[in-house]
RNA sequence: GGCGCGGUAGCCAAGCGGUUAGGCAACGGUUUGCAAAACCGUCACACGUCGGUUCGAAUCCGAUCCGCGCCUCCA
């Protein structure tokens, strides 16, 4: 089997080769969102590294077991859900289902599971009960009935081994939550108990709900068993979330351990200049960007930059008042021209056409070209997902394409070359949708693309393609004619409106601006 | 205070000891009635600052200045 890629592990602080626990298999898991509320762009660049990282292995032939949660319990969920007056497990349903949706149309496959903590709780009960009995957690009595359980951090040597915390540091910054219950400040709550007309679940300790960690110690171990391969995440949950779930998983099964071999976490997405949560209050919401920008060209614009380092999302309010996103715009003009070069390529495979049983020189490069471009991209994914190195060798691809379009056009009168240039058409796309492809680019047909992308256009520039066709009619007559100055005119007209009008032979066709 | 990330040509962003990153913008050209699109070329011997190691440093080491994140719920 061909080499693995390699990743950095947060664990160990550098790139290292993917060495799977079950030969030919991977078992990957990604801490999903808390649905309480729709996903921001944030989310969505979450999920990119993990999906990136399962399609290059799938490309490569390794079987992938992928696990994306779904955090559906959850005092923010109770909070929201009493607040708007709905049951809390509703509110999350229903987020969940936009979350997986938009999560999807940004070109990131489905999980193969996508477990929920509201139908895990006999799981997380199982380790739960597991770490009591093995003194790593203790249970203390609120209320008759009412009982909380704790992990007993100190008990777990390895405590801060992925944050590289000290246990003693951590208390002397004294930002731990304080409760009187608590053994020791730095326990963490792994069962929180409620009275009897709360929300919640029976367990051994009586009625409650789990706490945020240990749902994903149980799921991912679920599914995945333990050890397993890769668990991915956001940066902020280095501390104290992984850490945590490192010590319930490794407290639990000591001979199993470590959790994970490798712990990928991407960084954050910024917006003017501050990292973009819900708590700060400036977040910009997936459905935001598909109101002004093609779900292809967020992940575009993700894909731009390597995925542990930050990225700049900035807004940007225009003159006549709409809001626009300029690194997603221009992220959706390279995508723009990516798919007019597939549909340009796809006009001249020819069918009927034999191709010649040998290829001159110049078809020749187009397919080396071809591979090479395709070799490239490997190499850079498997060097820990290098996207931005994969997208500059599409970008080649694309303009190798664009040019042997325009070549062909040049030759139109050599058959030989018409002929031959059908079979370089096919190499060129089959390099541009094989990178396309591991980069989860192209979801699309290029028809589909400049439909949609079109009608979203013009719905935000409040314009209707009757109305520019009819424009484009009057200076098709003004053009038979002569009358030059009228068709500069309504090409000025149109243009003013961000829509450009491009004349080939008798007939004119137009696009229009983001 | 602890842990960690980053400062690369007008802008975004790879590279991380020697050989072109790529894109956007701008400008010139091919093309066009004029344009647009596409292609070609230029801007580009750029790498926060100061030292050091080396035949050679954006890349390694030290110091220093900025910016940012985590240490509390967060992807």
């Amino acid at each position: 089997m061909a080499a693995l890629p390699s990743l950095y592990n947060t664990l160990t602080r550098q790139v290292e080769p993917l060495v799977p626990v079950r030969s030919g298999e991977v078992g990957v898991y990604c801490c999903g969102p808390t649905v309480y509320d729709v996903p921001h762009a944030g989310h969505a660049r979450a999920a990119l590294a993990p999906d990136l990282l399962v399609r290059r292995l799938r490309a490569l032939g390794v079987k992938v077991k992928y696990v994306r949660n779904i955090t559906d319990v959850d005092d923010k969920i109770l909070e929201r859900a009493a607040r708007d007056g709905e049951e809390p497990l509703a509110l999350s349903n229903r987020m969940a289902t936009i979350y997986r949706e938009q999560i999807r149309a940004t070109g990131c496959l489905a999980p193969d599971h996508e477990p929920r903590v509201s139908e895990h709780v006999p799981q997380i009960c199982d380790i739960v009960q597991r770490l009591v009995a093995r003194n790593a957690a203790y249970v203390v009595e609120l209320a008759p009935g009412v009982r909380d359980v704790y992990f007993a951090v100190r008990s777990f040597p390895g405590y801060g081994k992925l944050s590289r915390r000290k246990v003693d540091e951590l208390v002397a910054g004294a930002r731990v939550e304080t409760n009187a219950h608590k053994r020791d400040p730095l326990d963490f709550a792994l069962w929180k108990g409620a009275p009897a007309h709360e929300w919640g679940w029976e367990s051994p300790w009586g009625r409650g709900r789990p706490g945020w960690h240990i749902e994903c110690s149980a799921m991912c171990t679920h599914y995945l068993g333990q050890p397993f391969d890769v668990h991915a995440g956001g940066m902020d949950l280095i501390f104290p979330h992984h850490e945590n779930e490192i010590a319930q998983s490794e407290a639990a099964y000591p001979d199993q351990a470590p959790l994970a071999r490798i712990w990928m976490h991407n960084g954050f997405l910024n917006i003017d200049k501050e990292k973009m949560s819900k708590s700060l209050g400036n977040f910009v919401t997936v459905g935001d960007v598909f109101e002004r920008n093609d779900p292809e060209a967020l992940r575009y614009f993700f894909l731009t930059a390597h995925y542990r380092g930050p990225i700049q999302f900035d807004s940007e309010k225009l003159a006549d008042g709409r809001v626009v996103f300029p690194g997603v715009d221009e992220a959706e003009r390279r995508m723009d021209h990516a798919f007019s070069a597939l549909l340009r390529l796809n006009g001249m495979v020819n069918p009927n056409l034999t191709v010649p049983a040998k290829l001159g020189p110049e078809l020749l490069g187009y397919r080396d070209a071809s591979v090479r471009a395709v070799k490239e991209a490997e190499a850079a994914l498997d060097d820990d997902l290098n996207t931005s190195v994969a997208l500059a060798a599409l970008a080649e691809l694309t303009r190798l394409g664009h040019e042997l379009v325009d070549s062909a056009a040049k030759k139109k009168k050599d058959a030989g070359f018409v002929a031959g240039a059908s079979a370089g058409a096919q190499f060129v796309l089959t390099g541009m949708y094989r990178i396309g492809g591991q980069l989860g680019l192209f979801q699309c047909e290029p028809e589909a693309y400049r439909t949609r992308t079109r009608t979203r256009r013009l719905r935000l520039r409040g314009l209707t393609a009757a109305a520019i066709d009819a424009k484009l009619e009057e200076r098709t007559a003004a053009r038979k004619a002569k009358d030059f100055a009228k068709s500069d005119a309504i090409r000025a007209e149109l243009a003013a409106l961000g829509v450009a009008v491009h004349d080939g032979g008798d007939k004119s066709d137009w696009t229009i601006e983001q």
